[in-house]
DNA sequence: CCGGTGATCCACT
DNA sequence: GTGGATCACCGGA
């Protein structure tokens, strides 16, 4: 099993990785398995979606530095939060500094703080929330684990806000498919996702989805 | 399926 | 500074 320093160096050496592998979004299934905890609330990852920067028009980074994308532009290992919407999203930054990769945070099943993302959860919904589906998308699983605006560019693996924590298990089975909902650059496959989970996301094509 | 949502960006005063 | 378009979403029917 993973032990916090093996961890933090398989990302690292993730990131490494990127910088001699063409396509970067291959590293997003790394990240399947991993935890996100913030305060009394765990997240195991169970679907991610990766965007490239200047050759990916589906990404934030894609036309260059902004004030919203600019962690996307640092170094890798941090967190890029944004709003969409009336949700937030949240990413994790790949890497290398000035090069704009991140992995979009898709959905994830509640390890620890059921209570406590359920209560943020029904803050917004009138029906009952069950436990599959308090992650489920990117919006909630920001908001069951009480993400703001200001954890944006928060350190993951030291001194942060938001911590990434290793894979106790990975997916026995992976799912590579086209990412949701874009609206261009539609057929790429980089979303990721463990095939064993009911807590994916449904699949939604753009209406205006162009291929590339 | 559909409508609400609100931040952000850019082209234009 | 303003207006309109865009958008990696959500909830309820």
């Amino acid at each position: 099993m993973d032990r916090p320093g093996q961890h933090r160096r398989g990302v690292r050496q993730w990131r490494g990785g990127a910088r001699s592998v063409p396509s970067r979004p291959r590293g997003g299934p790394l990240l399947l398995g991993c935890r996100l905890r913030l305060g009394g609330v765990t997240v195991r990852l169970v679907e991610v979606e990766a965007y490239e920067g200047a050759d990916d028009p589906a990404s934030h980074a894609y036309r260059g530095p902004t004030r919203r994308n600019a962690v996307m532009f640092g170094p890798g290992g941090h967190l890029y939060v944004y709003a969409l919407h009336g949700s937030l999203c949240c990413n994790v930054v790949c890497g290398p500094e000035g090069v704009a990769t991140a992995v979009l945070l898709r959905a994830g099943e509640v390890e620890e703080g059921h209570d406590l993302a359920r209560a943020r959860r029904a803050e917004r919904r009138a029906a009952p929330v069950a436990d599959r589906d308090l992650a489920r998308g990117p919006g909630n699983l920001c908001r069951a684990l009480g993400i703001t605006a200001a954890d944006n560019g928060t350190d993951l693996l030291e001194g942060g806000s938001v911590r990434l924590l290793p894979a106790l298990r990975r997916p026995a089975t992976l799912g590579i498919g086209p990412r949701v909902n874009v609206s261009t650059a539609a057929d790429r496959p980089w979303r990721f996702w463990d095939a064993t989970s009911t807590a994916v996301s449904p699949f939604k094509r753009h209406p205006k989805a162009l291929a590339d």
